[in-house]
DNA sequence: GTGAAAGCGCTAACAG
DNA sequence: CTGTTAGCGCTTTCAC
């Protein structure tokens, strides 16, 4: 048996003030006119009984439940976290609950979280991943609002947020030439990844609008690790010995990199510039030195994402897929070579 | 207006197929004795109209929602992380649904998410933390069962889940004095956590079992940081030079004195054994060398706390601090000294 | 085998 | 000002 009786109702609340349901109805949720005496037994009574209204009554009777759904296919990771605190910035204030569904990146599960959440009839869906290469609509026909955070969806008629990557790949690199370097190496993740591309893509365009290219004649594909950045390190002061400034493709290539160029007996920021990308604090900080990298300004996508969400359920959707902006986060690691330290 | 019509009821259902709900109802639940031809008739008419049960409604008649709220205080943190996985893995396969809400650490936010989360008849809670430290119970009177876990409650009636640090850190001297050697350090985190302590006390009570102490004659507190690491490093380096092993209170710290040990032309672990705390992937593996760690199990923390909810929610309560086992992870950082390379 | 009716807790409309 | 009634969508008796 479950601890303790079920909790009051409202008509518990309403015997014990000595009126009926509907006046206490009324008078909790602040409709109707009422005598100031009644609307006092009757919160007193509330009180009393810790009465906390029923939302399954209510939202049966409301047609909506101030609920929406976050499916993530990340595993609670990396970056669908800081998407899913935004989501909740937008949401909870307009006191919008988050139902949160783990897919594990598993078509099956995915298809069972959307079927629990529409049983539940949440008033809308966030989807959220952790890269942002387009993937199949989570379903079709879902009778609620769905948008895509931090991945896309396949479908142009779909709502898509996800970071303008080249437009951060860019930034990096006009850093770097702004503060005088002009012999940039590029290493980056797997080629797979349309972030990859979309960074490298960025940064190429940059440098040829300012009658440069990489240093080896394009980027480094690999792996998004620290030994990735290691290895690729030797190849690239191999290849070229002259090299000023290296763009990674996330910090902890960026990290490796730093290693590497530091037991290579070449200085940072002094003979080599670094950036990375993703501003993973416990990464980016504790590089030494610290890293200038790109912030994909993940808890604003999902910020956006939940007002998104909100405009759609009222009646206002958007579509397409929306690129937002990157912000370049300056640390040691790119320092200017003549700037005093500070 | 919101997009479509309102989702098709068990009514609607019931019309198409030509009989009353109560018949579909039982048809679609697999319950009282019908027709085989009916209920053909009856799955299909509810396949064609999309008919998905209304669980608001299924919840105020049944008294139980089938979901559970998960509130923890580490914005879905390092720790929490696999403790909410671990707790999904438990009560997914119940078809239990979980209402996450991140109160951030922030008592006024915790007291709403309670009452939502009330409000909306969850089946019970699950309260998780990124530290052991004990606080206070979420609520006094709270009319569902009530699961603490990687945080605990002060109050003793109540059930906390938490990792056995102090055995963790006996592990892990356990296994460097198993390797031979016997000149342990210990740098670790802030003495405020009772994490820290715990550890600490491990570690000390085993060394004492072999006769031993600390290479300083204590821990070093300081911060859970790299940086805190490699300074503690260059401290222990001096005041112990015949150091053979340093025990660290996580995984960040172990790597800074990784470095700094490297740095100071001391190998790792030929001359200088390491273990370290968290098994955090992420830094363990990226550790040169990869990194001996103590892993606290934190999913399966969750997925115990899972296991206990539901019991509880069935009337069989537990109480009181569990402290639950780690798990040493063996890396080149603790490879005995004449082993050989594999 | 199937239908009718009642009721979970709440709110809105209408009486009084 | 306050009470009564109906109904949100579903399940569960109890008749037929």
């Amino acid at each position: 048996m479950p601890p303790g009786k079920s909790p009051a109702t409202i008509s518990d609340v309403a015997r014990l003030a000595g009126v009926s349901p509907g006046t206490v109805s009324k008078a909790l949720n602040g409709r109707g006119a009422l005598s100031h005496g009644t609307i006092a037994r009757i919160q007193q009574a509330a009180e009393q009984l810790g009465y906390q209204p029923n939302a399954l009554a209510r939202g049966l009777l409301a047609g909506r439940t101030f609920t929406v759904g976050l499916i993530t296919t990340d595993s609670f990771g990396r970056f669908s976290i800081p998407v899913m605190q935004g989501a909740e910035d937008a949401l909870g204030p307009g006191r919008i609950s988050v139902f949160l569904c783990d897919s594990r990146d598993d078509q099956i599960r995915e298809q069972h979280y959307l079927r629990t959440l529409l049983e539940r009839r949440v008033d809308g869906i966030i989807v959220t991943g952790r890269r942002q290469d387009p993937r199949e609509p989570i379903g079709s026909d879902i009778p609620v609002p769905v948008v895509y955070a931090m991945t896309s969806s396949t479908d142009p008629a779909d709502l898509s947020l996800v970071p303008d990557d080249a437009e951060g790949g860019a930034d990096a690199v006009r850093h770097l030439l702004s503060t005088g370097r002009t012999k940039i190496g590029h290493v980056t993740g797997p080629r797979s990844f349309l972030a990859s591309r979309l960074r490298t893509q960025g940064a190429e365009e940059t440098l040829a609008a300012a009658g440069l290219e990489l240093a080896t004649g394009g980027p480094l594909y690999g792996e998004w690790t620290e030994e990735w950045g290691r290895q690729a390190t030797d190849a690239l002061l191999r290849a070229a010995p002259d090299l000023d400034a290296i763009f990674c493709g996330n910090d902890q290539i960026a990290r490796g990199v730093a290693d590497a160029v530091r037991e290579a007996g070449r200085r940072v920021p002094e003979d080599i510039a670094l950036v990375g990308f993703d501003n993973w604090e416990v990464i980016a900080a504790a590089c030494r030195p610290p890293l200038t990298t790109v912030d994909m300004n993940l808890r604003e996508l999902g910020r956006i994402a939940g007002e998104e969400l909100l405009a759609a359920i009222d009646g206002h959707p958007s579509a397409g897929i929306r690129r937002l902006p990157c912000t370049l986060v300056l640390r040691e690691s790119s320092r200017p070579r003549h700037a005093a330290r500070t």
